[in-house]
DNA sequence: TGTACATCAGTGAACGCGCGTTCACTGATGTAC
DNA sequence: TGTACATCAGTGAACGCGCGTTCACTGATGTAC
């Protein structure tokens, strides 16, 4: 299932990237392993021996998508020394992803708990769990500060993603009052708003 | 298309009422019309003779949920007489409608932006609008107070409903660690913090 | 360096199934005179 | 109150299409000796 020779990688990385445009011109129903045949020449026999079937391409996708706004959500807290500078660049980074990855958001919001979820939540799982502890652990040190409010597990995420993901699925179903530029410039201090701790930062180095 | 004899509109009722039972019970791809004849018994002729199509079938679904719950959060805020109870009783009843209306709330959130939107997208708008519209009368004398924050159209809705769909959404696809009892508990003073204006109320009456 | 062999990668014709939809029709309901 | 007629509601057999999937097969790659 998971390729072992170069050219098998090769393949099964044109397919998928096949596969997310294919979701982005046609929508979901759009993306049928006929069509993917058809767009990339590659057989349906090969398609089988490396996904074994449509849900388990579908998941391959999945998992590969968000592995990717994941890693741009890393990277901005990377970047970032404060939890209120960390948690508005998780903002920023999330709807710059929708704008400069839009077919990859698109199959993400849409697929969020579909169907094919269930059957391969563990080769799904694997992909998410340790990019989610890594920001976990990130914000853990000011949770425990009382910068960041301390709430049951999932939610601060909820708080944090929550409003950037329904924006971005309003922008990514093409509603005109939804402006991306805008909602980055406004959203993050609001939600700072909805997730600071009663305690302010003790010191204050830099600027 | 829209049934003009008492029958008519009893057996669309009960179609829809089938279907949302087979999308709960089978989930997106379980609702077919194929399943639907079978389920309800009415034949295919008149099933297209109300709905015209598949899409138009989920069409009407959708808009009829989606009014449920719009009516739920209204019905919500004529017992709020401020801001931020009015706030905090949209973001309880959200969560309220998700967990005793399963099936429905799941059909929206799987829904939201789908492929039989674009195409129904007037008969859609034409629930929503107007109770829409009264969210936002109801709103806008506390956004014009300084008591909630002024934000250009769609923000303050991704702040409010955005938390709360979020964690619907992953309720609803089963995830263990998601508890809306809890989640009912603390998001309101939360999402309350995020969109709150700068000046307190003036007169405080009652208790 | 050459050969033998196991595994991986890829082919493409063929399958059956269930889907959405149509259509010529009958029966029920309401309305006008 | 009765009759005629238009419209609405409902029937069900039949259609073709495109979907996901299988399978017996060939070709390419890597590895062991």
């Amino acid at each position: 299932m998971s390729p072992k020779q170069q050219r098998g990688e090769a393949t099964a990385d044109r397919v998928l990237a096949a596969a997310l445009d294919l979701y982005a011109a046609q929508g979901p129903g759009g993306l049928t392993m006929t069509a993917l045949i058809a767009e990339t020449g590659v057989s349906s026999g090969s398609l089988y021996h490396h996904f074994g079937s449509v849900d388990g391409l579908a998941a391959a996708l999945y998992s590969r998508c968000m592995s990717e706004l994941l890693d741009a959500l890393i990277a901005a807290l990377k970047r970032s020394r404060t939890a209120r500078t960390g948690v508005r660049a998780l903002v920023e980074a999330y709807l710059r992803f929708a704008q400069d990855n839009r077919p990859a958001a698109c199959f993400i919001h849409a697929s969020s708990y579909a169907g094919f979820l269930p059957a391969h939540a563990e080769r799904i799982a694997e992909a998410k769990a340790s990019r989610m502890r890594w920001i976990a652990d990130w914000l853990r040190p000011y949770v425990e500060a009382g910068q960041v409010v301390a709430l049951p597990d999932p939610l601060t995420e909820m708080l944090v993603i929550g409003p950037v993901a329904e924006t971005s699925r309003r922008w990514l179903a093409g509603a005109p009052d939804v402006d991306l530029t805008i909602a980055a410039r406004l959203l993050p201090e609001r939600i700072w708003q909805s997730v600071r701790g009663e305690c302010p930062p003790q010191d204050r180095t830099g600027r």
